[in-house]
DNA sequence: ATCGTAACGGTTGAC
DNA sequence: TAGTCAACCGTTACG
């Protein structure tokens, strides 16, 4: 990777909280998010409380709606590259079955010989420039595979996305079922490492075998480590959340949410200034909440907040009428949970 | 007042 | 090794 800032102190926004031009927000903040969400609190009022940009609220919150998750997307890396060796020897071999082939024609025979589906089966300009650089000079096969920087996991598979994703289910890398597991929307045509699953590190009901080693996925950096720098645990545990998640424990009723990165990451200090909930030098440490999901039960494991709310059926299908101002129980709530004091004025 | 979202500038990681 | 590209990030502004 490349160097590091030494110090990336980060931006005050409007609202005076602090965050990285960037970089997502610590996963412990995500989490609190969903938590006061799960409350009933609203989002502007979650907005206000933890400084973070409404439009940040809505979209963590809707990404937790839509896929379960707290966690930020994978960061960097590049798109599996569709262009695999496989799929060039098919061109060539249609070129040479058809000198005078179209990139449509070849397109279409892709998809219809189930060498690609549309999800990555290349564009017309892509085969164009297949043609043009890998086979117009090339004369004798083999020329390309041999290149020795594909990914030797692709041999023998029909066409194969570069990225090792473990696939929810047999038939997804064939593209006749994209979408990903019931109950979970992936957001993105190739798979992410982001997965329900695999950002919760729940990954039994699609690959048991991971369980063993938890970090079942790419260890991408970003997944985890990316807020809080310091490596992956290496344990069973889920690694994002024991490595970002670290809640005070100390303080049985979390009355200091200690937010602050690990010192191993670039950012020092992270949090509200004036929301106290920065405290350099400490780690958030492992609680164990659970957020319930509505959609297929994934739960993120982070301490003592009360398993019973719900972040959809209790929270807002019902008890979401007494919105603002915060009713008594909720701002008891906050502040015996999370140690975060509510302003008694609403507004 | 609230919320959804596009634009923006930034970071990151694969190539 | 450095540069490019395309992903994602949170903030901001707008409707």
């Amino acid at each position: 990777m490349k160097k590091q800032k030494q110090q990336t102190y980060g931006e005050v926004n409007q609202l005076g909280g602090v965050f990285v031009n960037g970089r997502p927000l610590p996963n412990a903040i995500r989490l609190r998010i969903v938590e006061l969400a799960q409350l009933g609190i609203r989002p502007c009022d979650i907005s206000r409380q933890l400084r973070v940009s409404h439009g940040c609220v809505s979209k963590i919150l809707a990404r937790y709606n839509e896929t379960g998750s707290i966690l930020p997307g994978a960061i960097g890396g590049s798109k599996p590259r569709v262009t695999t060796p496989n799929v060039v020897k098919n061109i060539r071999e249609y070129k040479k079955g058809d000198p005078g082939i179209f990139a449509w024609e070849i397109r279409d025979r892709l998809l219809a010989d189930g060498v690609c589906d549309k999800y990555n089966v290349p564009s017309v300009s892509s085969i164009s420039r297949i043609l043009r650089n890998k086979i117009g000079s090339l004369s004798q096969p083999g020329h390309y595979e041999g290149g020795g920087k594909q990914n030797p996991a692709q041999a023998g598979l029909p066409y194969n996305p570069i990225y090792p994703y473990p696939y929810p289910n047999a038939a997804s890398p064939g593209g006749t079922k994209m979408g990903g597991p019931p109950g979970v929307s992936l957001s993105r045509a190739w798979p992410s490492a982001h997965t329900v699953s695999n950002i919760l590190g729940i990954r039994a009901f699609m690959d048991p075998a991971a369980i063993a080693s938890a970090e079942g996925y790419p260890p991408k950096m970003e997944d985890w480590g990316g807020v809080n720098r310091a490596p992956f645990p290496t344990g069973t545990d889920k690694p994002g959340l024991d490595a970002d998640l670290k809640y005070s424990q100390q303080s049985s009723t979390l009355s200091t949410y200690a937010c602050a990165y690990s010192p191993s990451n670039q950012y020092g200090v992270y949090g509200g200034p004036a929301g106290g909930y920065v405290t350099p030098g400490h780690h958030w440490q492992t609680q164990g909440t659970t957020l319930p999901h509505p959609g297929n039960g994934v739960a993120v494991h982070a301490g003592d907040l009360h398993p019973s709310v719900a972040f959809k059926h209790a929270a807002r299908d019902e008890d979401r009428k007494p919105l603002s101002p915060l009713s008594k129980q909720q701002h008891a709530a906050l502040s015996s949970i999370h140690g975060l004091g509510l302003p008694t004025s609403s507004s």
